[in-house]
DNA sequence: TAATTCGCTAGACCGA
DNA sequence: TCGGTCTAGCGAA
């Protein structure tokens, strides 16, 4: 047979489980995806022995492991750990990745065994890092009928890939959809510039396509997924596919949407499901917006696509609920404003990934992963996919996993933190906030703090020590801080180059994403020491970084004293200082360059910026000021509320509300007098009893199994209500209630905000609990007093401040 | 399967 | 009915 050769985008990897385990590659090309097998690639691991290793090489081709046998052997020097010596230890090479499994325990028994690594690695992983493929980028292949000849990576993979979503809706039963009982009646599909809705009946819509009953609905919604090489969905993972899964399965049908023809496989990932389908990217949008949410690139508090249309898109999206489809459905009134629901369910899933897949690509080119992957990852996965890559390609053998043993141990002893300084309460006038640019990064740079740099041996390492007592080593660079290092500097170009670019180009959007994923990884990088299940874990190296941290946040506070400015507070990488008379701006960026002379290496202050005024406020026991709240006022009259109520979801919007605006009245008019009106007035509605029910809904998430509370507090009161009235609600819910009128506690009192009428609400709770509160700390600052809130109550205090 | 610590506040719970 | 203690949730960084 003849070699070919091709081009193509990387697309999918798999393996198949023959007698051997075979990588396969899916490579799109222009005309359709190549399926390509490697036999060239296989399961191994390694064994460090005591003793020769070429002797033990040859002993362990003629040790029977009860049927499971080392194909080939090979001697190879690894260096177990960074600082240390290449050493010959052995490849063991096997026919499957199941005999990896079951020989990494039989080996232990053999009298040479010293240690084994790198066993636990995902064979497809393995191939990705080893080959140092990146998945998504254009590569080129010399293939012979199915078989891979070679492949290398050519280019960045700009080539468009059709990428579309779907999205189905069911009907329910009295609590959610059962697949075994529940048809799918719906179903909507876009490839971005086309979309169609299936439907079982007429639908008085362009785009609705009537079908003859569910069964061709399922067959027609598979014909177009077939088409694409990214698959979008919202909840496909746990929803959709599963489902349409099982309805399949009862209708006949089968599910063949993969390139190889075969079906979708759900695997198991902790709670959640993931669905993949072979030689496409299963892309789940809202996996997708929960890791965005995870790294604080959004902030959401419900996650449906209608709250992330508008957030994300500025978009106001209808909420069909699931009672509301079933009666559509029955009554055949409103099916086109389903279907209308229905499509734009799809469209927005694609609309989500199409905006962010592109960071995930980037992050997966960076540690080897695909989307697929990448989109399901927490960022210590990929902090530790990137370091795995890292240490493959520079001959070093990666750390184990701890045991769940030394995990418990390591939990037992917690690393200490940032530091908070307590701030001076009160009204401030003119203020610079200064911080860190990636502290912790910078600090493992600028130290070269690394598991392998610890304690070293030269005494004349002994300088570069820490204020916990650790030195660590200046004569050779860390693996752990030389790697983020040069995450580092090539943010920084990046970032650079993004600057002679054109916005919204093509070449803009690419380098944005990619530094953006050197960003992620970088912000995580201080979680591989601290986090006590991680490969990289080190207690001493943590316990370094948080400690320098602590000093130098301390120490530019001090030197800004010395300066003559005034420290009113900081927060693990901050400072806040007033500027006082006499001062100007240019005097703050002066000393930010001072400071900035005075520290090593790359740390670098930065001054975040400028506050005409700026509140803290004192506790609400005792008299010591709050940490973590405080509201600030830029000269452009912008407000920064942080940590108080108004940036929680656990509070009723009328309290939150309410607090923004004597916040704003404090700040930007310098008016408590209005400040006092405000809350007057909003207590004044309040006790009418004309409140609008939406702004007494108070939110909070149940975070375990309801069995296990052992106080039952509002939240759980009202949802245990509602679990006896058919409502489907349990850990991960948010829950959604109004103190009512009728009870006796407050738990007593909640109830579901959907089964409260307008206007029943406990006005009492309301005002004492939810906007007094709120209220109270920033107006006592300003002199005034709880009686003052209540109308007719004196207003002697007042005068202080005319 | 999986980031952390620091911090604030509410409301239940419990015993006097 | 009170005041202290504990459980619980969420936000800052």
């Amino acid at each position: 047979m003849a070699v070919e050769k091709a081009r193509g985008i990387l697309l999918d990897i798999d393996y198949l489980m023959e007698e051997k385990s075979i990588i396969r590659l899916f490579i799109k090309t222009k005309k359709k995806t190549l399926v390509l097998r490697d036999p060239s690639f296989e399961p191994y691991f390694y064994l460090v022995v005591s003793g020769n290793a070429r002797e033990a090489a040859k002993k362990i081709m003629e040790e029977d492991f009860y049927g499971v046998k080392v194909t080939r052997v090979e001697v190879v020097k690894k260096k177990l750990s960074p600082e240390k010596e290449p050493r010959e230890v052995l490849k063991l090479f096997f026919n499957s990745t199941k005999e990896v499994k079951e020989m990494r325990n039989r080996i232990k028994e053999l009298p040479y065994y010293e240690e084994k690594r790198e066993y636990d690695i995902p064979f497809t992983k393995r191939y990705l890092i080893d080959r140092d493929l990146q998945p998504m980028s254009e590569v080129e292949v010399e293939f012979e009928g199915s078989e891979l000849r070679s492949i290398r990576v050519c280019g960045d993979g700009l080539q468009e890939l059709k990428a579309g979503a779907f999205d189905i809706e069911t009907l329910s039963g009295l609590t959610f959809s059962d697949p075994s009982k529940d048809p799918i009646i719906m179903a909507s599909f876009t490839n971005g510039k086309k979309s169609v809705v299936f439907c079982t009946k007429k639908i008085e819509k362009k785009y609705a396509v009537l079908v003859r009953d569910e069964k061709e609905l399922i067959e027609r919604l598979i014909e177009r997924i077939r088409e694409l090489d990214i698959v979008v969905t919202y909840n496909g993972d746990n929803f959709d596919f599963p489902y349409i899964k099982e309805r399949a399965k009862r209708l006949g049908l089968k599910v063949e949407i993969g390139v190889d023809g075969s079906g979708i496989t759900v695997k198991r990932k902790g709670m959640d499901n993931a669905v993949k389908i072979k030689g496409r990217q299963h892309i789940d949008s809202f996996q997708i917006v929960q890791i965005l949410n995870r790294f604080g690139i959004v902030n959401l508090v419900k996650m449906d696509l209608e709250a992330v249309d508008k957030q994300l898109f500025g978009e106001k999206k209808e909420k069909i609920h699931a009672s509301e489809i079933n009666e559509i459905w029955h009554s055949g009134k409103g099916l086109e404003r389903l279907a209308e629901y229905n499509k734009l369910d799809s469209e927005v899933a694609l609309r989500i990934a199409k905006e962010y897949l592109p960071l995930f690509v980037e992050i997966g080119k960076l540690v080897n992963q695909t989307p697929f992957d990448v989109t399901r990852s927490g960022a210590g996965i990929l902090v530790e996919a990137f370091l795995i890559k890292k240490a493959f390609a520079q001959g070093v053998l990666i750390p184990n996993k701890p045991s769940e043993e030394k995990v418990r141990m390591r939990i037992m002893q917690p690393i200490k933190g940032g530091y908070v300084r307590e701030p001076k309460p009160g009204l401030h006038e003119n203020l610079a906030v200064l911080d860190f640019t990636s502290l912790h990064p910078t600090i493992i740079i600028s130290h070269n703090i690394s598991p392998d740099t610890v304690n070293c041996n030269h005494k004349e390492c002994e300088k570069n020590v820490s204020p916990e007592g650790q030195h660590f080593c200046i004569k050779r660079k860390g693996f752990l801080s030389a790697n983020i290092e040069e995450i580092f500097h090539k943010r920084k170009e990046l970032k650079d180059s993004l600057k002679k670019l054109k916005k919204g180009s093509r070449e803009f959007n690419l380098v944005y994403a990619r530094q953006y994923s050197l960003k992620i990884i970088l912000n995580s990088s201080y979680g591989t020491l601290a986090f006590p299940r991680f490969r990289w874990y080190n207690r001493d190296c943590a316990r370094a970084v948080t400690a320098w941290s602590r000093k130098y946040v301390k120490w530019v506070s001090e030197r800004a004293e010395e300066e003559g400015f005034e420290t009113i507070y900081g927060d693990t990488d901050s400072a806040f200082i007033k500027i006082p008379k006499g001062k100007t701006q240019t005097d703050v960026k002066e000393f930010v360059e001072k400071i900035n002379s005075e520290l090593p290496g790359v740390m670098n202050l930065e001054l975040e910026g400028f506050f005409k005024r700026g509140i803290f406020v004192t506790k609400k026991s005792g008299k010591e000021a709050a940490k973590k709240r405080y509201a600030l006022i830029d000269f452009n009259g912008n407000l920064k509320i942080v940590g108080f109520e108004y940036v929680r979801r656990d509070w009723a919007l009328i309290a939150k509300e309410t607090q923004r605006k004597v916040i704003e009245a404090v700040l930007s008019e310098g008016n408590p007098a209005k400040a006092v009106q405000i809350v007057r007035e909003t207590i004044k509605k309040l006790k009418s009893g004309k409140m609008e029910k939406r702004k007494l809904v108070i939110l909070t998430q149940i975070k375990k199994p309801i069995a296990k509370y052992e106080s039952i507090g509002p939240h759980i009161a009202a949802a245990k209500k509602a679990i006896a009235k058919g409502k489907p609600l349990g850990e991960g819910s948010i829950i959604g209630y109004i103190v009512t009128r009728s009870g006796k506690s407050i738990s007593g009192k909640a109830q579901l905000e959907e089964y409260v009428a307008e206007g029943n609400y406990d006005a009492e709770y309301y005002i004492k609990h939810q906007v007094i509160p709120a209220v109270i700390r920033i107006i006592a600052e300003l002199g005034y007093s709880e009686e003052d809130l209540i109308e007719g109550g004196k207003q002697s205090s007042l005068n202080s401040f005319m």
